[in-house]
Order: C-alpha cells, then structure tokens, then sequence
DNA sequence: GCTGACGTACTCGGATAACGTTTGTCCGAGTCCGATAGG
DNA sequence: CCTATCGGACTCGGACAAACGTTATCCGAGTACGTCAGC
C-alpha cells in the first residue's frame, strides 16, 4: 500500500504553477524542487494526458495549468500521476476451490470488495474536497504571504 | 497504489475461521480457497505476529481466532498484512531547492501532507467500522444459510 | 522599411534500462498424538 | 488394566530466489523565436 512518490511532486508542481498563466519548462520546475528533472518531466506528462496542464513546446515553452486552481482538485492530479483504479482488487476467490460458488449465486460485488470499495470512496472523496488553490492559500498562511509570489518569479526570472 | 493482494486472503481466512475454535491447518485453508499454500502461510505469519490469530503446532495444529469475529475489525487484518504505514510519505519538498523554505518555518505536517494524512484517516475509519462478524453475516445473507457451516466442516474433516 | 523564409535552439514526448518491493518457494525447528512396552 | 516412554508425523516459522512495478534515464520529434535576405 504505497502510494507513487511522484504525486508530491505533482502537486508541488501544481501548487506553484497555480496564479501564472506563464509556461514553465519541466527543468525549470525541477531544478527549482531539487528533483531529478527526466522523472518529473514523466509526471507532468501523465499530468498533461490527463488534461491538467497544458504543454507548450518551443523556445518560452512549458507547462501552464488549463484550469484555475480552484477548479482543480487533489485526486485528480493523484488519479492522473498514480493511476484510478481502486487499491483493491478483488479476484474473486469465492469461485474456487472444492466448495467454490457458482458464479450466478456470487453477488456482485462480493462483502469484502464491498467495504474495500467503500474504504476507496471515501479516501477519494476526502481528496476531492480539496483543490490546489487550498493548498496555495495553505502555503501563504503557513510559511509566508511572500513565498508563492517570490516563486513564480524565480520561476519566470 | 496497490494493495497486497494477500489482504482478500487473509479475510477470507477470518472469516471462514469464524465461529469454529477449531485450529486449522494453513494447508488446508489453501486448499479451500485453491490459493499457493506456502504463500498464504506467510499471510498467516503475519496475522499471527499481529495477535489476530492464534498458532497451534503439532499434529491437529493449525491457526484459530484469538478474538471473537464480532471484535476483529478489517482494518486489523489489513494493517497486519499490508503494513500499517500511510501510503503517502512526505519528502519536505519544501525544504530543498533554491528557494528552499527554513526547517523551522515549516509547520508539521505540510499542507500537501496534511490533506493525505486526512484522507488516509478517513479510509482507515471506514475499514475500522466493519468488523470479520459482518463480512460472514454477509456471506450468510448474499450466498446463502449454509455456506459457512459446510465451509467450517470441510475445513475441520 | 517591410515581409517572407530559413536556421537554430529550446521544448515536450515516448521508448529504454536499473532498482526495489512484492510475490512465491523452500527447508529446518518445534510440538502434539498415538503406539508400545513395562508395571 | 493402567501408565510412562518413545517414535513418528504433522505443524508453524523464518530464511531464500524470481517476477513485477516503480524509479530513473536517454534520445528523437516538433515548435516558436530570432535572424537574414529579398522586395
């Protein structure tokens, strides 16, 4: 139950690219995250087939949210980069073994798929009630009202 | 973000281990659900060093609840197998890079890590709800009267 | 001076290796039951 | 007939490989800008 490392990436990328409607190269994001440069170009890839940013290629290229940040939501951007498909994955061992039920008597889906199914709603839904203008306005409270400005012009410069 | 897959195995163990003091064989709880003996014998493991179930070698030996079904919630099974670390771990990001934010200006937890703490809380509360009594009941309920008590005497033959 | 085409440098995008975790397997240590021999 | 001992077989437990997914990387395709020649 691990969760991919990227997704943090993604939506610190996410969170500074929120308020400029400026492209950012993915280089430049890295650099300015201290990460590897190729693998977060892999994760604003997933973000961009998504829909979630727009690329744009070409010499002042990059990347630029399609959305305003208050319409963006945290699962989506861990859908886009982690993958939808729930956690749990349910393989249906009621139909095996000597005492295996016939497959019409199996409802679907079964008790435990069920709750596990549930358990994966109600993380998605707790995700989707936060955007990425929460976690800015976060940001600007916590660390300073001059953090997020200072690094859209670094990223910009 | 995936789970182990032995987690619907180790469920479909309590449950069919529910309501019989019986010891069984892990043997012949992989034969009843046509799963790699060995491998679930490693879910067993697991579930015993978490105090879930109870051990018992030698001849007429095998695994039984320690606890009645009514007590053991699916969260416990879960945490024993799959670990009870949140699938979400925080990097501080915002501590690297450039810009990089003092260790002391940031308040624990990040804003990022926040929301994943909350929405793994939220999953982890909706499996603590349910408990090993409910999934049988289940079964009891969708497949019918029966099912349990031929599953518990095919399993203690 | 203006317009058009060209070259260049920069961007993303998908295809390609290395690592780690999960999955799957094996054999050894420990324990209980049954048989057996003795009282 | 009862009891203590011994043998055997069955059980779990942790240590050991293989496969998959994630992590990390590279190079090629495409595009916008700046330059330069022509009108």
């Amino acid at each position: 139950m691990k969760m991919s490392g990227g997704v943090e990436w993604g939506l610190h990328c996410c969170v500074v690219l929120s308020g400029s409607g400026e492209p950012v190269p993915a280089a430049r994001l890295a650099e300015f995250h201290d990460v590897s440069a190729t693998y977060l170009a892999k994760q604003l890839q997933a973000l961009s087939r998504a829909g979630l940013v727009r690329s744009t290629q070409g010499q002042a290229g990059g990347y630029a949210l399609t959305r305003p940040a208050a319409e963006i939501s945290v699962l989506e951007v861990v859908e886009a980069i982690d993958g939808a498909d729930p956690a749990f994955r349910c393989t249906e061992v009621r139909q095996r073994g000597p005492l295996a039920a016939a497959p019409e008597a199996c409802t679907r889906p079964c008790g435990i798929a069920a709750v596990m199914g549930a358990a994966d709603r109600a993380w998605r839904e707790s995700l989707r009630a936060v955007t990425i203008a929460d976690l800015a306005a976060d940001v600007t409270r916590t660390v300073g009202v001059d953090t997020l400005p200072r690094a859209r012009a670094w990223l910009t410069r």
